[in-house]
DNA sequence: GAGACGTGGTC
DNA sequence: TGACCAAGTCT
């Protein structure tokens, strides 16, 4: 049912909305797919040259599923999330070989293609085909918790559930394309995490947090947890022409896909690194060189580097010549090697800024 | 249910 | 500086 909650919320995005958002033009499902993909997680002035490059490389679903994987995650570097690239793909290529390259038009359907969930499918549903599904992503969450004064952490199944039952509820059946960008634009825009615009917002009347005083108290916090610590070697393994190994990280875990300085277990000490190298890649290795470690932060854990520098003695071919290949000392340089962190490849050719 | 998955912005 | 969060999904 259109209740009064649809109806000014559209009258307010007419006049305050965004209408020209890259994605908006030549709207069709192929790139709706797409934004709404790159946007899990993600915001929007993030995405925006990402999309463009990205349409300009694989403008329909055939060029994407056609495409070597490694193009795929280059057009993906720097945006985080690279499981989401290569589900795209996936997903691209069961459409063309299951679906005759058409999108399925059906929100079960369309959650059978990996990397897109319940949000996702009725976002596409909404905007590509315009038939009514309800959407709750971050924006939509914060906007119906401060409203119904909905508390918990959305986290929780629980408080899952009720958001998803109020998001089905006033979601309209006439202009479903319109009031789905609206919600998330007022979510964006007025209905802020912090600070929230509540004097110019449509939705004052009735907003039960705003009543009370009290939108600083939805949604509900995460709990807190302390985040473990790991540790790990990056090992720099150079030869005698100054050439440095690089390794194909496996397609799960950090980074995956991307090409890194190879990883060793932290089990090891550094006495035991020379053994490890021959070990995992197959070359003789004189003493490591070390130089301090240095911690990165992720949203779930700290990861403290141990980088090791050591020489390869022996020119013997790489063990695992797939996964592993050689790039040139000027190159390395170039990419902002021996800084291990810095070293995140889609391609041994092109870097990644972190 | 809980943890993994990234990078950039905010306070 | 570091916790917290953002157009979520998968395991």
């Amino acid at each position: 049912m259109s209740d009064s909650f649809a109806h000014r919320l559209l009258a307010w995005y007419d006049t305050n909305g965004r209408h020209d958002l890259p994605w908006h033009h030549d709207r069709n499902p192929y790139r709706v797919w797409v934004s709404e993909i790159m946007l899990q997680q993600t915001q929007v002035t993030t995405v925006i040259p990402y999309f463009e490059a990205f349409m300009r490389r694989f403008p329909d679903v055939e060029a994407l599923a056609s495409a070597p994987v490694d193009d795929v995650l280059s057009h993906w570097s720097g945006l985080g999330y690279y499981a989401r690239a290569r589900n795209l793909q996936k997903a691209a290529q069961q459409v063309v070989e299951n679906h005759n390259g058409q999108f399925p038009e059906d929100l079960e359907q369309l959650q059978t293609l990996p990397g897109i969930g319940r949000s996702t499918a009725a976002a596409i549903i909404a905007q590509a085909f315009q038939r009514r599904a309800a959407i709750l992503d971050g924006n939509v969450k914060r906007v119906l918790a401060r409203y119904h004064a909905i508390a918990g952490w959305p986290g929780k199944t629980s408080v899952l559930n009720l958001l998803w039952a109020r998001a089905e509820e006033h979601t309209p059946k006439e202009r479903i394309r319109d009031y789905t960008q609206a919600i998330m634009d007022l979510g964006a825009m007025v209905c802020t995490r912090s600070r929230p615009a509540c004097e110019s917002c449509p939705l004052r009347t009735g907003c039960e947090a705003y009543a009370r005083g009290e939108t600083g108290l939805y949604p509900g916090s995460k709990p807190k947890k302390t985040k473990p610590e790991k540790t790990t070697w990056m090992v720099i393994l150079q030869d005698h022409d100054g050439r440095i190994l690089l390794e194909r990280r496996p397609p799960s875990g950090i980074w995956g896909g991307l090409w890194s300085l190879p990883e060793l277990d932290p089990a090891y000490g550094p006495d035991e690194l020379p053994e490890a190298c021959e070990q995992a890649f197959g070359f003789n290795c004189g003493e490591p060189a070390l130089t301090s470690g240095f911690r990165h932060t992720f949203s779930h854990y700290h990861l403290h580097i141990r980088p090791a520098r050591l020489t390869v003695h022996s020119s013997a071919q790489v063990k695992d010549a797939e996964n592993h290949r050689w790039i040139h000392r000027d190159k390395a340089l170039a990419l902002g090697l021996p800084a291990p962190i810095r070293t995140l490849l889609t391609s041994p050719e092109q870097s990644v800024l972190l």
